[in-house]
DNA sequence: CCTACCGATCGGTAGG
DNA sequence: CCTACCGATCGGTAGG
């Protein structure tokens, strides 16, 4: 069935090219089945063209090249919210919660991989040294809206008077936008559901 | 492998009997599991206690079970929901609220397969009567709580003047927590989070 | 990086 | 309600 019939033979010195190539390959597979039990090893080997054995050159198992797609979409997700740029607090909290909004609602499944709980809660206690590592991620994102949070309520635009408690609220309030829109198509989600969510749950002035 | 060697006959006129301990046991199983891959037919009949083939004399094939156990796990969130026994409208909201967490927090699996998306959403444009069925039971569900919010509302006790879409941000923080607590064992979720969103998203006075 | 292959599991059918 | 079985797919290994 392999249509492609090889693929061009990388050049010398890209050893670590065909992981990348891999790793992204099963992060598209992620987004377009949206289920992360389609991403097989054979399936990524398909969309990347190599043979299903290949990959264990650059992974020791499937949950592996899940877990790199993972800290990969960590780390994205992380830079997204981290690179806003706005210098008034209000303005940048609202840009940081757009951002992490934005994510999920452009990939998806990526997101639902994120904080669906597969690789947090579940897969903490039986792979210690790994999940944990995943969940540290998820708990800097979660910082980076902490401290957007208490910039507001620095500068005297929040009345709230716990930021750690405020963003706890807020992120139940994000998550829910970022798992139910996806999913409730039919839905007729009013505009300006995220401010809405931000000024109530920070208590913006 | 079957360590039960059959099971004891059911009574006559006990045909609807086992089709509901087949939807009981899928539903068991999707708890213990946590995956809704994980309930397969074989799996299913394991638990009841019957052989796989003789699932067929009931369902159709598996998306029929599950269908069924999403059908079930609605109807209970939804008297869950109605069955909240509160004259003053305010603590009625709030425990309808408390209600649905309740549900998502003893039944996360469940939870996770009425808005996880995979019955909404992807399959409504697949086989529409079927989806589209749960998507509306998932609206009947939402309506309780516009319905609890317009009375709060109704008695001046809430200052928003937009039930729906007061309604529709408090189940965005609803679902958020209810989709992230199960997640996130490790996270130090602050006491009240809920009541905090219920007062601050509904603008309780 | 490949072909060839194993053991396991699945949904579903045949036939009773 | 059962046994027996099919075709497909999977993760992973052998051996090069």
């Amino acid at each position: 069935m392999s249509t492609s019939g090889g693929r061009p033979r990388n050049r010398r010195g890209d050893g670590a090219l065909l992981r990348e190539e891999i790793v992204r390959g099963a992060g598209r597979l992620l987004e377009e089945t949206g289920s992360e039990d389609a991403v097989t090893l054979r399936a990524i080997a398909r969309t990347v063209g190599i043979a299903a054995p290949s990959i264990y050159a650059h992974f020791p198992d499937r949950e592996s090249v899940l877990l790199a797609v993972v800290q990969d979409a960590f780390a994205d997700l992380g830079r997204a919210m981290t690179m806003v740029d706005e210098a008034d607090p209000v303005a940048r909290l609202r840009a940081v919660c757009a951002a992490y909004l934005d994510f999920a609602l452009t990939r998806p499944a990526r997101y639902r991989v994120l904080f669906g709980g597969a690789w947090s809660a579940a897969r903490a206690q039986e792979t210690p040294t790994v999940a944990a590592d995943a969940a540290t991620v998820g708990f800097d994102v979660f910082d980076v809206l902490v401290r957007a949070v208490r910039d507001c309520a620095d500068a005297g635009r929040s009345t709230g008077t716990d930021p750690f408690a405020d963003a706890t609220a807020l992120w139940a309030g994000l998550h829910g936008l970022a798992a139910l829109r996806p999913v409730t198509p039919m839905f007729p989600w009013p505009d300006g559901v995220l401010d809405r969510l931000v000024d109530r749950l920070v208590l913006l002035t």
